[in-house]
DNA sequence: CGGTCTCTTGACGGAGTTCAAAGCTAGTGG
DNA sequence: CCACTAGCTTTGAACTCCGTCAAGAGACCG
């Protein structure tokens, strides 16, 4: 339990936790490992958790009503991951989570981070910077949508994401950029002609 | 200042205060007007605050390379606006804000806003819980600028923002919905030829 | 009214899509 | 350990949506 004291302090690095609060927090946690291709929410679900990447990879990915299917995120370690528009108001799911590569991630309910903001402020004041910085980064990437052409935003994306070859295919990055996979290799092929 | 004191118990709905803390955040907030064409704030200045929209209509928007205009965000009544990638890290602004219509806003410093927090905590829970809006709506935006082209797009738009006309030119919701004022202009034609 | 700002319309061009097929690559079983 | 298959990527040709450029028509304000 030293070894799972040290995922929390990880996790939560930055605030330093009493013995009793690391309990609480301990208590509210729990462990889940996929693998590769496992789905971890299905769309039409209702979201009771978030869930922490400890290690391996997972996207957020949405099927419009044409069937194409488009990346929101990708999580890899340290990161957070849910449907957080219907985990924040506890209704269905309308994103799927899938896992890219084996994972092992810690989820905690809607209800239990309740109970954490309200004995441990600090981690009020923490997953309020965590969504500040979630969404100045949407606030870019939309910006990015709007300003860039397909090439400078794949260009943007692997150096934001180095070494996620590794984990994902091109075709998920292509439905994160909004492009077909066609397009994504014509402009790779581009790229690796300069 | 029983005035004031409405205003500041319209902003923060839902929490009682009592005399002392309504004073603490009377003290700390700023009133500004602003008239139409005015500017709020130019990129490249460093972003000290946030503002808090009591009437009137501003939008915040982003000129790229080409000196083309994408607007993010536009606020209206009881919407906050900053730059706020710069705001949190108090740093250079990236975007401009620019008043649409005539307005009076509320501003608050980053440093005032950290004594609030630390002195009234449902203010942190308040701006953690708006803070979570806005990420699920800037989410919501970018599958809808992933999945939908620009007429669904606008549709969307419309409905979400009714009575948007009264202060916004169509020249800015094409530069919102990420497509020229030409082809704006073609799409209304087609809906109202429908 | 006159001028400037905004919106519309038309002709053309380009970035990205669609559909179809072929070429790789990696994992699986014989 | 090779062969086969399924999944992934590449390529080509035709098409489509939207952008660009240019000009004209409204609308609003002094």
């Amino acid at each position: 339990m030293n070894f799972e004291n040290s995922i929390f302090s990880e996790i939560f690095k930055d605030i330093a936790f009493t013995a009793e609060e690391n309990s609480l927090i301990r208590s509210n946690f729990e462990q889940i490992t996929l693998i590769k291709g496992e789905t971890l929410l299905h769309s039409n679900e209702i979201v009771y958790h978030q869930y922490y990447v400890y290690d391996g990879c997972l996207r957020t990915f949405f099927i419009d009503d044409s069937g194409k299917e488009h990346t929101l995120q990708f999580a890899m370690k340290d990161w957070w991951i849910s449907d957080y528009t219907a985990f924040f108001s506890t209704s269905k799911a309308i994103m799927n989570i899938e896992c890219i590569q084996d994972a092992t991630i810690y989820k905690i309910s809607k209800e239990s981070i309740e109970i954490l903001y309200h004995q441990i402020p600090q981690i009020e004041t923490f997953f309020r910077k965590k969504m500040e910085n979630g969404f100045a980064a949407f606030q870019k990437r939309i910006l990015s949508n709007l300003s860039q052409p397909a090439k400078e935003r794949y260009i943007y994306f692997m150096n934001n994401y180095p070494n996620i070859e590794q984990s994902v295919k091109n075709y998920h990055i292509a439905s994160y950029l909004g492009i077909t996979t066609e397009s994504l290799s014509r402009i790779r092929k581009e790229i690796a002609q300069e």
